[in-house]
DNA sequence: TTGTATGCGTTATCAG
DNA sequence: CTGATAACGCATACAA
């Protein structure tokens, strides 16, 4: 059995080095010889030291910690989402903290300060409502904050954005071209800013068509509120010809009540779009028409600012474009609209 | 703006007292009196202190962090499992650090190697495959380690396995009771330990009825695979009439190449069980027979076991059941068999 | 380039 | 119960 840990200390001496030597070998760009540098890496190598991050983040600025803040991240998408910042931030040489808002009894609050506690570099929220006066105590402490879909109207955080309205948009336009006239739209009760854009959005685009949409709101946002959307929508008189979902598990819940209890035929008598294009999307089942979440660019903007100097950073925001990703769940020409 | 850190030190000067007084009002069950702790809890208020993880983490033996070592985490159950720990591990005070295995070009080596630099207490390993000497370089330095799923012949560990042997065992029975004769083992060409357990185990299982099985394996272990295992096996003469998949998201695209590319009726004309119990499964389009991953019991003993202290641990190794989870996707009488 | 000395924010030890 | 002091392991300003 070794001793526990191995200190610099230790490879200076069995290098016949000092501590500083050691400590500038382990540095990127430190003045040292590249003779010196060899002796105390094989020193290490033999030894099986390692620099102790949490000695080191003491002394400097930076901890090399990114935390990472989210609900419910089994959700096929925050869960793509989590793993896509996962392995770019590894790939910069950060490491992430996993940061779990799921509880609602300020177990959230206490995760956030613990952030602190370890002298995070920066937070990128991905969900949850951690209370706005936590987020500005971190803000204060000098980390680094990235919001993403959420409007907070505060300074200092990056913010990332989707272009929502823009989609409803398409969406609209992709049902009238495939001559649906009875539009609606499903939500849940969740109102995240970005989910209650949509449906503004939505509701906006189609009154600039003269057209009325009948608005449904259940429970979360999940395959089985998708269900019971469909409940309330395809029991009523009027059907609607055409539901936008404000996400696919809604959606996909949706398509598979209106066809087993309903026996609606989709798209021949009801076109749905989603919105994340998950995986089980592109499943045979369903080849949902969705748009698509720009993933890899939001992970990208968000490391592209984090590795900005604090003082350098010219822009606050930034917003993206979801595409459109035609399957077979709305009528017509497939072509491009978005 | 505030300044970026306080110290332990100006809350002593602020709240007048010692530093030490500050550290042990900060302390659990430390001595010292209820005056002055809350002085000091007053003063970290209005000054916004925060204790430094850190330096913490220096002078006592654990830091607090455990490291989440997990490769292809936005498969569903990886997800759950992931997301269960990340949960239960806040909820113990501790801060859980994700490593991200999905490469392959040793960049998983080095991250698993930032887990000893940032002394993390200990690591627990969901999947992927890091190297067994790096695995071994943890345990050396003192990091408790806790295997799931994985066979490594290595002393140390806490290992938490799978009862595959008797899941594949009530499967055969759960086909025969529904009459079926002709048995089939969708398996991926990934070749963990615990889908082989599950494919001999399926294998001997039959062998003691006199039954032969076919067998397909293709790429990896996901919902595309399923639809070439069906492609392959559907196609042939003599079709089966039971087919036992390694997990869900297998057993799915099994079951939709199945129904639309051969028009096969599940489970008239062939019974499916799948493994993982996957929240898709119990999708009204599925609604897939599967066994349930036991993943509280999972988490609550890891934690149990990570809980204890080193020297007192007898328990090397756990295995828990996968209950059989009755849906629709085979014939006869629901009840429990497992 | 190298070594020395000091400080980072804590906790543990030991007097008082 | 409290305060001073010594570690913890590292990085850096400074002098050599």
């Amino acid at each position: 059995m070794s001793k526990s840990f191995v200190s610099a200390n230790d490879v200076a001496r069995h290098a016949g080095v000092s501590r500083s030597a050691v400590s500038r070998a382990f540095t990127p760009g430190a003045s040292v010889s590249e003779d010196t540098r060899k002796r105390v890496m094989n020193s290490a190598q033999t030894l099986g030291y390692h620099v102790n991050q949490l000695a080191r983040g003491l002394m400097r600025s930076e901890s090399g910690i990114v935390c990472l803040v989210v609900s419910e991240m089994d959700t096929p998408y925050r869960a793509r989402l989590v793993r896509a910042f996962s392995h770019e931030l590894q790939k910069a040489g950060k490491i992430s903290m996993l940061i779990n808002t799921d509880r609602s009894d300020g177990g959230v609050d206490a995760a956030l300060r613990q952030t602190l506690n370890y002298r995070a570099d920066a937070s990128i929220l991905l969900s949850g409502l951690p209370d706005k006066a936590i987020t500005k105590l971190c803000l204060d402490s000098g980390q680094r904050i990235v919001l993403i879909n959420r409007d907070d109207n505060i300074n200092g955080p990056f913010h990332i954005n989707l272009n929502d309205h823009q989609a409803a948009k398409v969406a609209v336009n992709a049902f009238l071209r495939a001559g649906c006239r009875a539009l609606a739209f499903v939500n849940s009760e969740v109102g995240t800013p970005s989910l209650m854009a949509r449906e503004n959005g939505f509701l906006a685009a189609a009154a600039s068509f003269g057209l009325n949409v009948t608005v449904t709101s259940h429970g979360n946002t999940v395959y089985e509120s998708g269900r019971h959307a469909a409940h309330s929508l395809l029991t009523s008189f009027d059907r609607p010809d055409a539901v936008f979902c404000v996400n696919d598990l809604m959606a996909l819940g949706f398509i598979d009540s209106a066809r087993q209890d309903f026996g609606v035929r989709i798209p021949e008598d009801l076109c749905v779009i989603g919105f994340d294009d998950i995986e089980q999307a592109s499943w045979s089942s369903y080849e949902l028409t969705t748009f698509a979440q720009p993933i890899d660019q939001i992970v990208q903007a968000s490391l592209l600012w984090l590795s900005e100097a604090a003082d350098t950073q010219n822009v606050k925001s930034q917003t993206f474009n979801a595409p459109l990703v035609w399957r077979k769940t709305v009528r017509g020409n497939h072509q491009q609209v978005s």
